[in-house]
DNA sequence: ATTACTAACTTACGAGTAT
DNA sequence: TATACTCGTAAGTTAGTAA
């Protein structure tokens, strides 16, 4: 029998990347993390494991585990379920149209102060360039007025100024996970927007400009 | 604080359409369909209500209810936070079509060189045959993109030379782990692929030629 | 029928601690 | 440091039943 409890746990698992590969963790580090002691997350891998929803090897060292087939599909299709249930009131969703960028975007990505911002909200390193979009400005408008921005405040050298970022987690094509940029100032025409990503998007889905891409809300689980 | 468990009431209660109105129903009928007893769906219940994430109204006719706003962006960020999670760990699934091939794929299993090395891939010796699907041109190409292929170098002999090989790990179908097996040089025509594996597919899951079959992604495991 | 109170029960939890 | 055992206790569940 799986309980809700362990769908959490498991969730929180996934998240920490236990889906794709096995990942290097402590009890006491999930007990932080899901607000119960020790002995109960040490307990409740137990649990998974006896499930088959994960394997694990534990020693004093701490634990090794993945998510196995089994529990992959718990998760997969209790997200099924729940966007099942929720398709009628699904998070927004936005489209928006390749366009060739002047390269602002690049320019940002490549600055090392954005750059550990942008790491740790794509909880890995951001592809050296950007997606330039086309979208309705008003569509736009509201698709962001539905999300919670991160927000990089923006500094000053002697030099020159680093302008301020707000940035949307978001989900490109269904699949990859990618964050939405927007500068606080500017040069883009209204409705542009940019997207970064740890991998080359054009490259990942073939995009020509004037492709359509479809841009979804995530929250981005854990943030910063 | 809001609990799995609370998660889990507010699915079914959204599940019966309690997200789009106002919904009649009794503890009782809860209580079945999440195995609990009546007075725990009843507390429950109540437990939603004053964390308002439902507003409900009891008598001893039944239970009125509907999900507030804030029980649905309850239910809203989780199911964001899962889709967030499952997107960018989610390895890539590819469709094909049976078709019958001309044969290429038997010839390399047979080779004693190949065929060792397939040995060690599928961790079982290779069904003397190939499984010949068609596939989206672009798709595959999207597919292979994310994976992490084997690589077989390729020799030559006196007589003649055996060419390098990619192969990618995969599970097809959900069930039968194989092997997605691309020549350097190949004579197929784009799109088409082959499938080994240590069991003869077509028989397991019953092809025809323009069946479909799933193919799925996975690590390697330890791989070679 | 119902909901939901009280009390008995059972399960899950976490502090302490062995390994 | 870890994991994970024991065990007293707290929390959650259910049976019985009142309203």
């Amino acid at each position: 029998m799986v309980f809700s409890t362990d769908i959490d746990l498991l969730k929180h698992l996934a998240a920490k990347g236990a889906i794709a590969s096995k990942i290097s963790t402590t009890t006491s580090d999930i007990s932080k993390s899901l607000a119960i002691s020790q002995q109960s997350a040490s307990r409740r891998i137990r649990a998974l494991a006896s499930e088959e929803l994960i394997s694990s090897y534990s020693s004093p060292r701490g634990i090794e585990l993945s998510i196995t087939e089994k529990g992959r599909g718990v998760l997969q299709s209790y997200l099924a379920e729940l966007k099942g249930i929720m398709a009628s009131k699904l998070p927004p969703k936005l489209t928006g149209k390749v366009t060739s960028g002047v390269g602002e975007g690049k320019y940002y990505v490549l600055q090392p102060n954005y750059n550990s911002y942008f790491k740790k909200i794509l909880k890995s390193s951001a592809y050296a360039g950007t997606l330039n979009l086309l979208t309705e400005e008003q569509a736009l408008r509201q698709f962001l007025m539905a999300a919670t921005p991160n927000i990089f405040d923006g500094f000053e050298t002697s030099e020159r100024t680093f302008g301020a970022l707000k940035t949307y987690s978001v989900v490109i094509n269904g699949e990859q996970k990618a964050a939405l940029v927007m500068p606080e100032r500017t040069t883009h025409k209204k409705g542009v927007i940019e997207i970064i990503s740890p991998v080359n998007l054009r490259k990942k889905f073939s995009l020509n400009d004037n492709a359509v891409v479809e841009i979804e809300l995530i929250e981005s689980s854990g943030g910063i």
